[in-house]
DNA sequence: ATGGTCGGGCTCCGA
């Protein structure tokens, strides 16, 4: 079973991306960031075209996740659970042949000193709080998406560069460990780790081709999901096409 | 120190 995140930066405007590279890659499962238009207006029959079925929450200009897969959706959830609704459409869990699976786009939080940061580190601790429960389901679980998030330093090309931005502060990182140490298993750093691994590159500069950028798009496993864990990584090809994402896949195969 | 590039929706915001 193959799981693939890709955060498309517009699903209208990667629409063509998006079916082609369903076509070629044939992953079972890809968790979309991103969409950056209304539910109604998602390109459901083009992705129906190509083999997937697709639960979806959208929003106007920004914002918008989904989970696409060719077999069924079941129990789909449209929002992190929590207090009161997110005004802000940035989670869908469902689950796809027994395996329950969120597409997250976790807030950007720059800049660190206004209300945006606050919001990133409240949602990363909501999203703790799901994790538990997730956790105690013994389900294997995949918590996968645009985490706007650098673990450590060696998911920063530049970080000098990066010192004041939200996805390398300390308290940032911290609230991923917290999440991380619940017990799930980062899928493509563990079985990569010591490589240079990057899934998103700025569109400034000819960042791509310098291959200048940033790890911050991850696929969390439970503990039953990661003893399935066959293969993982990062598919650079469609960040090398004409009007690309800023972002690229990645993927994890588990058995 | 700054500005470089996108997409969306409207003359600017978020990334």
């Amino acid at each position: 079973m193959k799981i693939a995140t890709w955060n498309v930066n517009s699903v209208k405007a990667r629409c063509t991306h998006l079916t082609n590279w369903l076509k070629t890659a044939s992953p079972d499962v890809v968790l979309l960031q991103e969409l950056k238009c209304i539910t109604e207006e998602f390109p459901r029959l083009e992705i129906e075209a190509a083999g997937y079925q697709s639960a979806v929450i959208g929003q106007k200009a920004y914002n918008g996740v989904a989970i696409l897969a060719k077999e069924k959706i079941e129990d789909p959830v449209f929002a992190l659970p929590g207090e009161q609704p997110d005004d802000q459409a940035r989670y869908v869990e469902g689950t796809v042949s027994g395996v329950r699976i969120a597409s997250i786009y976790l807030p950007n939080g720059n800049p660190i000193a206004s209300p945006k940061f606050t919001y990133k580190l409240d949602f990363m601790e909501r999203l703790y709080r799901r994790g538990k429960e997730l956790l105690a389901t013994e389900a294997p679980v995949v918590l996968g998406g645009d985490w706007n998030v650098c673990p450590t330093d060696e998911d920063v090309w530049d970080l000098k560069a990066m010192a004041k931005d939200a996805l390398v502060q300390p308290e940032t990182r911290a609230a991923f460990r917290k999440i991380l140490y619940q017990g799930w298993t980062d899928a493509i750093r563990t079985l990569h780790p010591h490589e240079r691994i990057y899934t998103y590159w700025d569109y400034f500069q000819n960042r791509f081709a310098r291959d200048h950028g940033l790890r911050i798009d991850h696929l969390l496993l439970s503990p039953r999901a990661a003893d399935r864990l066959i293969a993982a990584g990062v598919d650079r090809t469609p960040r090398a096409l004409e009007k690309p994402s800023d972002h690229t896949p990645a993927w994890c195969e588990l058995s």
